[in-house]
RNA sequence: GAUUUCGUAGCUCAGCUGGUAGAGCACAUCACUUUUAAUGAUGGGGUCUUGGGUUCGAAUCCCAACGGAAUCACCA
């Protein structure tokens, strides 16, 4: 590893402060007794009137006036201008130490801890007074440095992507932005599990190493436990464990599935992602239609304030009700085709017509998953449910109550992509078993992200499951709306890269 | 996985048709005891991602590798 010429002297500054008896990673607790932002609006607050303060933070600018510095610290909640004085921090004339080793030599991103009590400078900003200055942590590598001028225009602000998702920890430090992106993350989930805590929902876990990859349609991981010498799979869903827990008793049950894919990546795909699925007994897909309303709407407060929300160049109203149309009629409408009738052949015509390309193993439920997917779904910016689906692409979905071939199930679109998929959950075990025999077969037509048959779960099934309605939420591309951010790696901390040689 | 495109100091970028690199910020030294993208003076820092090739000569042209991004394929 070789060092840069800045990093080589922040070592040197180091070694000095030891020499010198001051401990750059000191361990006893800083008593912080304020944040950046709460210490200004208490000193507001109250009309200007000073008080103590004890605050730390990163330096992320030094103003050096000589025997006068001016440091902002950057603290969990925002900056704070620092005003230290020599004579002030140091009022013995022959030890300056403390100014001149941790003041004078201070390196934009070390962590210092301030003492002292609120004022405001003769150009108005509101600062601390310090009396005590104190080494926190010393920076060996420097951050780079992003500037902000009074009207908050950004000066070389670091965009390279790479650098963003590789050094999430610098991103986060100098990107603000960034840092309200994941905390809205973080609110969007809370906001959830009230909501369903509330409702009397039960938040579970389960496995995430499974014997059998079920409840989607998926490339799993695939990983090999020694002591009992079998395969297991990263979950590519949790649906059939949380429809366990329904068997057993669990009417209202709803978990944060972190779920694994072996996929391609990109804008709207990483290979690990969020799903929130929840399971309620004795409702049907359209009571969930309208829970998913009424979710959303309460996403959208409890994360922007408001349910009108700009996602790209597009306003979205998340306030419910939200429009319904049957997958049939949604392509009917965007092809001038209707395809309900029509078998696999007649189908493939259709692709052919519409130039939609599609694999010869793929069977009905496929096509018109092609067709739609094509044609339709980037035309729904509003969120709008799409419902009643064709049975063949949906083996885990109830039978309509009234219309033979389909099954009762929907896709929430939003801003022309899918983020939430729900059913009227299968519950009939002899129909199940049937329905996973024909992905059976269509595995073995080619198709290889048809399902695996879970013996178990169907033994769990023939206990009897209650009529239950089951939706699955995809939280990353959730966020993504509520955060008007267009790619799922700037919605996840960690977002999955190539390895970097580290040399 | 395919195609296109990018890779120059710690950061943001400039470098025209090939003649061994520049700016601003950052950094170092000095000055300044209420500054604010502070200011002024001086100075250091780059095997131009890596490896080949063409050429008298390559950051600049060609090939390959590595890494990123975009589009497509697969999918949520």
């Amino acid at each position: 590893m070789s060092l840069s010429e800045q990093e080589i002297i922040r070592r040197e500054k180091l070694a000095h402060l030891q020499s010198m008896g001051i401990d750059p990673y000191p361990a006893p607790l800083f008593p912080v007794s304020h944040y950046s932002e709460d210490a200004k609006k208490q000193y507001s607050d109250n009309n200007n009137e000073a008080f103590d303060v004890v605050v730390a933070g990163r330096i992320m600018s030094i103003n050096d006036k000589g025997k006068v510095f001016f440091i902002k610290i950057q603290d969990a909640k925002g900056i704070i201008q620092c005003y230290i004085k020599r004579d002030e921090i140091c009022p013995e004339e022959d030890n300056k130490i403390l100014f001149d080793e941790v003041v004078k030599k201070a390196d934009l991103g070390d962590i210092i801890g301030v003492k002292g009590y609120m004022f405001t400078t003769k150009t108005g900003e509101i600062s601390i007074h310090s009396k005590e200055v104190t080494l926190l942590s010393k920076s060996l590598k420097p951050l780079p440095v992003v500037k902000r001028d009074e009207e908050g225009n950004v000066f070389d602000e670091v965009t390279d992507p790479e650098f963003r998702y590789r050094q999430r920890y610098a991103d986060l430090v100098i990107n603000p932005h960034v840092r309200e992106t994941f905390a809205k993350r973080t609110k969007l989930m809370n906001s959830i599990r009230t909501y369903l805590n509330d409702m009397g929902a039960l938040e579970v876990d389960t496995p995430v190493l499974q014997s059998i990859p079920g409840g989607a349609a998926a490339r799993p991981f695939i990983t090999h436990h020694n002591a009992l010498d079998i395969p297991l799979y990263l979950r590519i869903a949790n649906e059939l464990y949380l429809k366990r827990l329904v068997v057993g008793g669990f009417d209202f049950v709803y978990e944060f599935s972190r779920n694994f894919r072996n996929e391609g990546m990109d804008r709207t795909h990483n290979p690990e992602f969020t799903v929130l699925e929840f399971y309620v007994a004795y409702k049907d897909y359209i009571w969930m239609m309208e829970t998913t309303e009424q979710l959303l709407e309460k996403v959208a407060l409890a994360t922007n304030n408001k349910t009108l929300l700009t996602v790209g160049d597009n306003e979205i109203e998340f306030k419910a009700p939200y429009k319904r149309i049957s997958i049939y009629d949604a392509i009917k409408e965007h092809t001038g085709i209707d395809v309900s009738g029509m078998d696999e052949t007649g189908l493939r015509e259709v692709c052919k017509q519409l130039n939609i390309h599609v694999e010869a193993s793929s069977g009905k439920g496929k096509l018109i998953d092609e067709i739609f997917g094509e044609k339709c779904e980037k035309h729904y910016i509003q969120p709008t449910f799409i419902i009643d689906y064709p049975v063949e692409m949906s083996p885990l979905t109830k039978k309509h109550r009234s219309k033979a071939g389909l099954v009762e199930r929907f896709e929430l679109m939003v801003n022309g992509k899918e983020i939430a998929n729900a059913y009227t959950e299968l519950n009939d075990p002899i129909d199940q078993r049937a329905r996973f025999e024909e992905q059976s077969k269509l595995m073995e037509r080619g198709d290889d992200e048809a399902m695996f048959i879970d013996y178990d779960f169907l033994r769990a099934l023939e206990y009897g499951m209650p009529p239950t309605a089951g939706i699955g939420f995809g939280i990353d591309r959730l966020t993504m709306l509520m955060t008007n951010e267009s790619s799922i790696q700037d919605v996840l901390f960690f977002p999955q890269m190539r390895p970097e040689k580290m040399d």
